[in-house]
DNA sequence: CGGGTGTACTTTACCGGTAAAGGAAGGAGT
DNA sequence: ACTCCTTCCTTTACCGGTAAAGTACACCCG
């Protein structure tokens, strides 16, 4: 079977090839009588429509955008939070006429997503700025929009107000009167395998956070470093940080380590909230579902990736835009409580 | 600044387009020196690489492949065991030189992923074979791999031995004693609100497995279907299993379904396992994390990934494949235990 | 009846690459 | 010295579309 392109088509109804053209794009530019005969014809030869490949070259626009991710994808995914951003993002997309694209970290030399993918855009996700896929897509002069992170004042981005979400959950936990507090927050495993302390946007406005409101209240903080992953690495974190310090109430980096500190804090007899007082970020759908439920500070993820969608496909219909700070709010629930309380 | 293109790299080093298109695609077409010079004077004019739309065109192969998901793409994303499989989809794609782009479902004519998007081909996730996205797909003639589903004999496929996990479950809950058995598998909101039986490939498998294992020992089970989601949607589903038949032991279409089992029946006193014994599917994280541990079927969800990646991958190669049938086992935990041990 | 305004197509001129075949020059083998 | 490879670069011939400007004819109006 010979390829069936336009111009077979056109051929086979007698017009110009820009007609069949119009006839599947631009609907208004012919008479409805020819475009039926010539969807008919398209039909019967089996064309389906323009290719995708051709029109993006000859349009200058791929109808896809990038998601650049950390490190490991399968961490973005697993996530429920990072999940429910990524969904949103799509759904956002698609309303606006685009396709999503994951760029994945590259395997080897030969073949870098960022780089060798034809996309419009991208959305950078809570990669690390240095990141090697940044740096192409900026080489590329691709448009980009930040989420969670700061890339500069020329590439505008979606950030949540983590110092400010932070802040309430510390000011939470000092109002209950705690002042021996430990913080678990997310750190780096280098190339020693030893931990450092994470750069990333939110790991950075949530330790400001936490720290400035604890410090104005003249609370030094324990603080812990844990791994993203996997959850018995966090748990083993979750006990260093409750066997160095007697602390009464702990602020997390996230939902995740909180179930630790709390799962941590069982084991050694202790309860949450009478004995310990834990808080998460994240609200994620395990901060109401477990038990305890988790006080922590509550993000419109949904909202987020609608926006930062919103954004990347405004600055390619050539809008410009500006940068977003979302809201973040503490929400109380079972696993803080006052200090002393037993 | 104006575009800059392979030709004007050719221009500066005074050589033919080809040959810097070599430079950076096939650098063995020509002597390490002259390379360097073009790469030199492509650093120096910024030009950052062949343009992937043009080279799309020019290949006839765009160098991405799209995943097909069913309906509501925050489904997908969010339930943990999909997660997993995407993830290890895009991980394996990316070895093989491939990115993955998300085909959602399209919001409105103008814009239909599978039918507008430059893919090479696609795999296709759980969704009802009838998909109109299955039907562009085909149209086109892209290449497809089916996901725990068949399409036809004509599509290669991964699927998991759906059937056989449920019966191991089944047999797990015989053997210990059960015959009062209740089914919690999941159904499909209709256009009348109201719930029918799914017949996708593993809502199909399962329950086979489960009714004729039980069957085959005279075992008449109590069947309650549930949707996919919300949570309380699942919860009241459960509570109506419970309250429907006096059963001792519940067999779960998901590890969610599960949990949403055991809440149920706390919320009317009985203990798990002791009063009630209950088997979800899938082994997602929260089987082994939350309390009491859930007896479930696994199967390897990263393997299946792997393979149904490496199996599209493969057909774009031009080799040839076939269907693949990985197994489940079951996992006993705490969920379970002989009938009437208290 | 001349001129302005649409409507409906066609023409022209690209979009940015790559595969495969073509040639020219240098070296090895006999 | 002649032939046969190799190596390295160039030539030719597309890949499958679209934007924008051009042409032709019909219609409306004073």
């Amino acid at each position: 079977m010979a390829k069936v392109t336009l111009q077979s088509v056109a051929d086979e109804v007698g017009v110009s090839r820009m007609t069949v053209s119009n006839a599947f794009s631009r609907p208004d530019q012919l008479s409805a009588d020819l475009r039926t005969r010539i969807l008919e014809a398209a039909q019967k030869l089996g064309y389906v429509g323009p290719d995708p490949a051709g029109r993006a070259l000859a349009r200058g626009r791929v109808g896809s955008v990038g998601l650049l991710l950390n490190g490991a994808l399968s961490e973005a995914f697993e996530d429920e939070v990072s999940a429910e951003f990524v969904a949103s993002v799509a759904d956002e997309l698609t309303k606006r006429g685009l396709a999503l694209t994951v760029l994945t970290p590259p395997k080897d030399e030969a073949f870098v997503p960022a780089r060798d993918v034809a996309i419009d855009g991208a959305l950078v996700y809570t990669c690390e700025p240095l990141s090697a896929g940044v740096e192409w897509l900026g080489r590329r002069r691709l448009p980009v929009v930040a989420v969670d992170q700061d890339l500069g004042d020329s590439v505008p981005g979606v950030r949540v107000d983590d110092r400010g979400g932070a802040a309430q959950g510390a000011r939470h936990l000092l109002e209950l009167g705690h002042r021996r507090i430990g913080i678990l927050t997310i750190g780096l495993v280098g190339d020693d395998g030893a931990l450092g302390a994470s750069d990333s946007y939110p790991a950075r406005e949530r330790m400001a956070g936490w720290t400035a409101t604890l410090s104005a209240a003249g609370v030094e903080p324990v603080v812990v470093l844990a791994p993203y992953q996997p959850t018995d690495a966090v748990l083993q974190s979750a006990r260093e940080l409750l066997d160095s310090g007697d602390v009464t109430g702990v602020l997390c980096f996230s939902d995740v380590f909180a179930r630790a500190v709390v799962r941590a804090a069982e084991e050694r007899g202790l309860s949450v909230p009478e004995d310990l007082s834990v808080v998460g970020y994240d609200d994620s759908p395990q901060a109401s579902t477990g038990r305890p439920t988790l006080t922590t500070v509550s993000q419109d993820v949904t909202a987020k990736g609608h926006l930062a969608a919103g954004m990347l496909a405004d600055v390619l219909e050539g809008r410009t835009t500006s940068s977003a700070l979302l809201p973040a709010s503490l929400v109380a629930r079972e696993s803080t409580g006052p200090v002393g309380a037993r």
